[in-house]
DNA sequence: TGACTATATCTGTATTGGCGTATATAGTCG
DNA sequence: CGACTATATACGCCAATACAGATATAGTCA
């Protein structure tokens, strides 16, 4: 069970709600996905995922030479509400509807063989 | 308008959970009353609530020589209901509920006249 | 096996942010 | 005015954390 200390941990960066946001609107993304659609360096990304991966707020799933996070399908249900809340409020900001963008018109996005 | 950064930011400290728990349950409460909620010292409870009224999370009235801090009333509704759904999150935890029980406790509490 | 791709981790640095303590401000009341 | 109460702020210190850049790991495919 997660702890409330690392949830409300994982919305404290902005990074983190940009990738969060995504995540709750597509169920699965792979980790290039993710540093395309926010535009910053693999490993600055894969640092904030792993923050979250590692307090159960996001869940893994590897598939050849993707990996791909999701959010993790065991949390409470205030705290899903809360995501859900917050990708709607973010949903009117620039920075987070240009992630999406870029998400969308990214070329070549890795097809899931058997999600 | 509040910063979604600004929000989200009063949610990332767990004393600052705790203020705004009691304050999403009880419309308004002056520093003495936190202070004692909480059991920390005066200026620590009054460093955050000034973070969070800075931000426009907090609004504050002057009654005497008391200072009673609300949720701001004009935050959005995705904000609202957010804090809403922490306040739940956070009803089940010992910590939360033992601020409640010093509250209910608290002895010579300042009394509202003209609220 | 070796080249290649995707992702993770390490290392050193800079910044942020919380803390305790001391002190300042502001209002009340004699 | 001066004593008192409630609250706010300033200061110095320390720990947490984000970052860029370099490097390691792990899987794929020739």
């Amino acid at each position: 069970m997660i702890n409330t200390n690392d949830f409300f941990d994982a919305l404290s960066d902005e990074t983190r709600r940009r990738l969060l946001a995504l995540l709750v609107g597509d169920d699965e993304l792979c980790v290039c996905e993710l540093c395309y659609a926010l535009d910053l360096p693999q490993p600055k990304v894969s640092r904030h995922l792993a923050v979250m991966r590692e307090s159960g707020v996001l869940s893994v799933r590897r598939e050849g030479l993707w990996i791909y996070y999701r959010i993790h399908s065991l949390l409470p249900a205030w705290a899903y509400r809360i995501l859900d809340q917050m990708g709607q409020g973010c949903a009117a900001l620039a920075i987070f509807q240009a992630d999406r963008k870029r998400l969308k018109e990214m070329p070549n996005r890795p097809v899931r063989c058997c999600a």
